[in-house]
RNA sequence: GCGCCUGUAGCUCAGUGGAUAGAGCAACUGCCUUCUAAGCAGUAGGCCGCAGGUUCGAUCCCUGCCAGGCGCGCCA
């Protein structure tokens, strides 16, 4: 569908005395079908001409000579509006899909490009809660997104495994766990006793202060320290990689915050040495009040490093071993300010860092009862809620389809897709509220929706007795196929445009749509049986259609499953 | 107090400086002897938070206000 536009723009640019690119942005979606496919507005010209949009519009549809490539061209309201030629547009889309398979989204554009992506992230010894789904995959999807782009992508896991919380942790462990509970169920024994350390924390404060002790132990390489902390990393990866592979989610670096500890001293030293730091009550600091931000901590009073200092040493240290040209951090909202002054620092430094470096954003997950939070012990565990999806599902397979094969198999992709879609499909920015009913929902627009019609092209595709085949092209422009070709025909511009927005959900929408309009078309066509030329057709729109949506969903981290 | 984000149908959300603001869920009603009814089709449901401004044209951009969320030096 591009191509034709830009076709079109070409061909208009001269008679707007404006450049093809100009002429291709004015370019708007008429809102009903039936007007076109492309309309051009004409009321910015009024002024200039001097002349009523309506007489412009008609004056470029008298002047306009687009050859074979439109059908009709109207001037209606003060809107050039333009039908392409349907059997040009089909041909074209179709042979497209057909050739290229399953690299018919690839533009290339990040061809020797490299983009680095920090997501899921978890902090050490705490659950993988729900709150760990939308980093985990809005990074997934947009990894996949942008390999489809021909980007190198460099997926990082940016575990929490360092910090006050290890020191609080080692404390409780010494005064609340026995050693087979953490062979037993360590992530549970790890967050019984970090919930109860808070709550004895309350009444006895010097708690607290032994924590500091031990975190501070844990810094200069105490045995002690170091050993126990060493546990709690591994058992905690043990149990995070579950969930991994139940989401299909891979990481090209495991690198927790431990692993820069080792560069902070000189990353301290590097903007110290820029003259950027200031020494405020003890702490080492830059100000960045000239910003409008409060100033970045770079050193506690007693000397200890934050958050702050190991994220500028973290994008310092990608950028020098990948050389990307994008530094994504899939992270949450709240730490937009976070991210502002860590971006802030980096420039200021003068290092490229400071450019590349993009937080993504999402919102955060609601509860009708109010804040989760870790310390109280009001979490939702990932794996409960994709365990009941799965579960859920496997009773629908049981109540729809009960000769189906691989059941388990089968409700495990459908579940695990609906949770993942089920998130996708938003916006990133806004908060989500949590719902068990809305979570474990199948139908409607959710990600067994988007299944079930990928099965039923399948299906067809299985039970056909001719190849697909662009033996009728007459058969390509119904009523039913013709919005279905069009719109399959827009899945490259989909993937650039999730990519520069960093949204899957754009994705997600679409093939919403493109499984709304093909369940359309299969309901009021007939595909198989009938003339062979024609069937052969109707089965190329089938084929195409399949194609798509595996790799929509494919995009999104979703299976798409044969049948279901 | 200051900063950022959000406010669209009963609920969850799309949407674009332009022509009649769209889906899904829930409600009601049709359609399974035809390729999977996790589907399709129909009915109903809207001061696009409020008030100004910019514009030929604003739900969209700007300002103010209201409501909710998040954040604001020694947590991450």
């Amino acid at each position: 569908m591009e191509k034709f536009r830009q076709e079109i723009a070409r061909k208009l640019a001269p008679l707007l005395n404006m450049s093809s690119e100009a002429a291709r942005a004015l370019m708007e979606v008429p809102p009903n079908p039936a007007w076109g496919d492309i309309a051009i507005p004409c009321f910015s010209f009024a002024k200039t001409l001097r002349k009523a949009p309506q007489a412009i519009a008609l004056d470029l549809a008298k002047a306009a000579d687009f050859g074979g490539l439109a059908s009709s061209v109207e001037a209606t309201g003060g809107y050039l509006n333009l039908t392409l030629e349907k059997a040009a547009v089909t041909r074209h889309i179709m042979q497209g899909i057909l050739q290229d398979g399953a690299s018919f989204g690839f533009t290339n554009k990040g061809a020797g490009k490299t983009v680095v992506i920090d997501f899921s992230s978890p902090n050490i010894a705490k659950p993988f809660g729900i709150g760990h789904l939308r980093t985990t995959v809005i990074g997934h999807s947009l990894s996949r997104i942008y390999s489809e782009l021909g980007y190198r992508v460099v997926r990082v896991n940016h575990l929490g495994d360092w910090g006050t919380q290890f020191g609080k942790l080692i404390v409780a462990y010494k005064l609340l766990a026995k050693d087979d509970e953490l062979i037993s169920d360590p992530i549970g024994t790890l967050f019984r006793i970090y919930v109860e350390f808070h709550r004895r924390a309350e009444s006895s404060p010097e708690l607290l202060e032994e924590a500091r002790v031990w975190f501070r132990r844990l810094e200069e390489g105490d045995e002690e320290a170091r050993s126990l902390w060493q546990r709690f990393v591994e058992v905690s990866l043990k149990e995070y990689q579950r969930v991994y592979d139940l989401l299909g989610v891979e990481f090209d670096y495991w690198l927790g915050e431990s692993y820069y500890e080792p560069l902070l001293a000189s990353t301290v030293a590097a903007v110290e040495a820029q003259d950027l730091t200031t020494v405020s009550d003890g702490a080492v600091i830059v100000d960045l009040a000239d910003y409008g931000m409060p100033p970045c901590l770079l050193r506690k009073t007693d000397g200890a490093t934050l958050y702050a200092t190991r994220d500028i040493a973290a994008a310092l240290y990608r950028d020098k071993k990948h050389h990307p040209e994008l530094m994504l951090y899939v992270v949450g909202q709240e730490q937009t300010l976070h991210f502002k002054q860590v971006k802030q620092v980096l420039t200021l430094m003068r290092t490229p860092a400071g450019e590349k470096l993009v937080h993504v954003p999402f919102g955060l997950f609601k509860f009708p009862e109010g804040k989760m939070s870790t310390r109280q012990g009001n979490v939702i565990f990932l794996e409960d809620v994709l365990a009941r999806a799965v579960d859920l599902a496997l009773v629908v397979i049981h109540a729809k389809n009960p000769e189906l094969e691989n059941k388990r198999d089968i409700a495990q992709h459908v579940g695990v897709g609906a949770v993942v879609f089920g998130d996708l499909k938003h916006g990133r920015i806004k908060d989500v509220l949590f719902d068990w009913d809305e979570m474990l929902n199948f139908d409607g627009e959710t990600g067994p929706y988007v299944q079930y019609t990928h099965a039923r092209a399948c299906s067809i595709l299985r039970k056909a007795a001719v190849a697909p085949a662009l033996s009728d092209e007459a058969a390509l422009t119904d009523e039913y196929a013709l919005p279905l070709i069009k719109l399959l025909g827009e899945f490259p511009q989909i993937i650039a445009r999730s990519a520069s927005e960093y949204e899957p959900s754009v994705v997600a929408r679409y093939v919403l749509d493109v499984a709304a309009l093909f369940n359309r078309y299969y309901h009021n066509v007939r595909i198989l049986g009938g003339e062979k030329d024609a069937s052969a057709t109707r089965l190329a729109v089938v084929l195409a259609t399949q194609r798509i949506l595996a790799r929509g969903l494919y995009l999104l981290g979703v299976t798409a499953v044969d049948k279901m």
